[in-house]
DNA sequence: TATAAACCTTCTACTTACGGGAGAGTCAAG
DNA sequence: CTTGACTCTCCCGTAAGTAGAAGGTTTATA
């Protein structure tokens, strides 16, 4: 099938399709045309890469996990690995985000939020330190 | 004084000093040489960039928090909505990196994660919708 | 059959917030 | 006067695309 058709059934743009084969992330076939031609097999992999994409995972760890798709022999223990390191970069980032919350909310709950110019979240944020 | 000792006070790297020069975030004169000359005031305004970066605003946020700090007829309330506004945008990615988590976790938990090529985790990533 | 619409192609440039390095000018010490 | 440290601008690369231009292909219709 076409681009079009593809993206249509996987309900991304095309664009996007066309950026994944351009870096080689998926490498559907071409017609004399030089139209790109997808089978059932590209669909599944672009589904692959969009719904690992939606979970966080960067292009190079798509790769990683098409690559394990691919391999019929490969083990269910290294693409659960590869799952629970990503469950534990977004634990952290979560922990950093409350930090930066908490400490946020400090600083603003200090600011009497008035027409005055004085602000207390402007002498922090200049604050030395 | 020069670049590198305004990196040294601020303690950021001299690159990014002269990025937010590029970009016109701050504007130190120059002497005959061409050469960046900051004053104290620059400084302030260098540290108020740092900090609110680390705070996660960003660049165009900086510029507003610096024109903010240039006013002397500003109104805090107005530094405290921007801060309040931060303040959410750091909720909803908690949250949605909450839901991720979440998420991630549970078809983790389907996998078996031994040394057979069958894998939920990948079943469910190719999954269609 | 001609042609217009719809579709496809590659290429370039833009985005954020920088970091690395090249090549060249400047300044202070010996 | 030279050397070394410092500074300058300019260009490339990063991640993951989006937007648009210019041009080739296919398909539908008159």
């Amino acid at each position: 099938m076409k681009i079009s058709e593809a993206a249509r059934k996987i309900k991304i743009p095309i664009k996007k399709i066309r950026y994944y084969s351009d870096i080689g992330l998926i490498r559907p076939s071409r017609v004399n045309s030089g139209y790109r031609d997808f089978t059932e097999n590209d669909l599944i992999k672009l589904q692959l890469i969009v719904k690992s994409r939606s979970f966080g995972f960067s292009i190079k760890e798509c790769s990683t996990l098409i690559k394990l798709f691919e391999n019929k022999s490969r083990y269910s223990k290294d693409v659960k690995k590869i799952a629970a390191l990503k469950i534990t970069e977004i634990e952290k980032k979560i922990k950093s985000l409350n930090m930066l919350k908490k400490n946020l909310q400090k600083i603003s709950n200090q600011c009497k939020g008035d027409d005055n110019p004085n602000c207390s979240i402007l002498d922090n944020l200049t604050l030395l330190n």
